[in-house]
DNA sequence: CGCCGCTTGTTCACGTGGTCACAAACCCTT
DNA sequence: AAGGGTTTGTGACCACGTGAACAAGCGGCG
């Protein structure tokens, strides 16, 4: 299955949940793409990876659709989560209700300070990131997400790894090499932001300065 | 530009910092890709859309591709930036440091909560979002950042866009539609958690159960 | 029971992006 | 001054993802 259309999975599902919680028994393409904000042939193509389960001239069945998503992306059974780095963003993860919910519990946070190690966040003590394989292990965590700052987190990144911990999630500003069999994904708000600056200024600063596309011939 | 090269440049910026702080006065194509995570080719090709900047049998002069690289990620101005909805994570996102340090100060706080207006984050007062035109015209805001619940996010977009932001960066789990002359990038923290569980199954479920794409011919 | 409108699933053409490979260009050494 | 080693810039090729179009298939209606 094609990644571009994996990534578009997720979109899908939530989609579809907000299918159903408007009491809607089956969705067309055409209705399930203004809801993901995709082309309705792509939602039909990247359906029609998980098998043929629409009805022509009806469209799909929504309870149905939900659950053969769900058992694709995984999520018929929880992921337990750890966090490492509790600080701004770690504690605001930790606080928030809607992993949990989707499957995503957090059962472990860790952290190197031991200012923080032993403190409660959310109903959860924060251990030391040493502790990582025994925690990983009680657990059976398999997804671990890093919030340390980005110095450290090669370090945290090589910890669950050896942890046992196959899935991450890292928010360091860092690129991170972890074994091949390992999956990581990265958020990087400030690459987003740079990102925006550029069109930003295509469209306002447009082209005030001149392209300076003049080669730099200036030694002679 | 191709939109994947936009993407990449903020990655070559941090990686020529890196190299800049290690005192490297010139730094190749190989290095960079090697520091940014990418093919070396692909670097090339990428840095040759700003211009010919590089000097072949040397590499590129750090400290200069960086500043045309800022040049043209419009990073030689500040970008005040506004944040709306100040919970969990709006508060974590306002708290940090690292976006005022690079060209992003985040000048103004909004909020529907009267609990939650008047209070100070950072330094910052929390307006109500009642007030976005003002403050967006006062500061110069361009760019908004929506951190309320997904329910409240394509009302405060729609308020946004009114007030002049013609940037917005998203992590409400859902689809905002603005007009075509706004930029829009979204972060969603559950879709990467999902992403992530889809290969995670299929590394350790593999294909326990059968495929399962016999049709669904129930009914009888 | 047959026709008609609707929607899927799939095919095809296209464009974008990625990779390879190599000539051109540069520095340094001799 | 010339040659060797190195690295860029780019052209060609390939893979992938996208969007449009359409036949096949389904339900409902007359
Ligand atoms: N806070 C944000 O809004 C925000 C925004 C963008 C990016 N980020 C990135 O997210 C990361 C965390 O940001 P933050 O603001 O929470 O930082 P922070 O400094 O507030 O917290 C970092 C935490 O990591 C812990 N830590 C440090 N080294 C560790 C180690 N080796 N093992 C375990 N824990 C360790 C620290 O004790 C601290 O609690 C940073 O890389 C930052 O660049 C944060
Ligand atoms: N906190 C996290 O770690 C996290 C992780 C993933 C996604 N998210 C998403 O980020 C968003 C914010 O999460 P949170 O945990 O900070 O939520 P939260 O409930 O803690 O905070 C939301 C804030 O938005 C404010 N708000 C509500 N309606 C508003 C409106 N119309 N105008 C202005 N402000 C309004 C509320 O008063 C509140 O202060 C949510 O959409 C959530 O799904 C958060």
């Amino acid at each position: 299955m094609p990644e571009a259309t994996v990534a578009r999975l997720p979109l899908y599902l939530r989609s579809l949940l907000e299918a159903q919680h408007a009491n809607a028994a089956t969705i067309s393409s055409e209705r399930l793409a203004e809801l993901a904000g995709v082309n309705a042939a792509k939602v039909r193509k990247d359906l029609s990876y998980l098998g043929s389960y629409g009805t022509r001239g009806v469209g799909y069945d929504v309870e149905y659709l939900l659950f053969q998503m769900s058992r694709e992306l995984g999520l018929t059974q929880d992921w337990p989560v750890a966090i490492v780095g509790l600080g701004n963003l770690g504690q605001a993860l930790a606080n928030y209700m809607g992993f949990g919910d989707r499957g995503f519990p957090i059962v472990a946070l860790c952290d190197a300070d031991p200012r923080v190690v032993g403190t409660e966040v959310h109903g959860v003590v924060v251990r030391h990131v040493e502790d990582l394989p025994v925690i990983a292990a009680a657990h059976g965590i398999s997804i671990g997400i890093i919030a340390t700052p980005a110095s450290a987190a090669q370090d945290v990144a090589d910890r669950l790894v050896a942890a046992g911990v196959s899935s991450i999630l890292n928010f360091a500003p860092t690129v991170l090499s972890v074994p091949e069999e390992v999956s990581i994904r990265k958020v990087d708000l400030a690459v987003e932001l740079q990102i925006l600056s550029f069109y930003q200024q295509r469209r306002s600063g447009g082209p005030k300065l001149p392209p300076l596309d003049i080669p730099v011939g200036v030694e002679d």
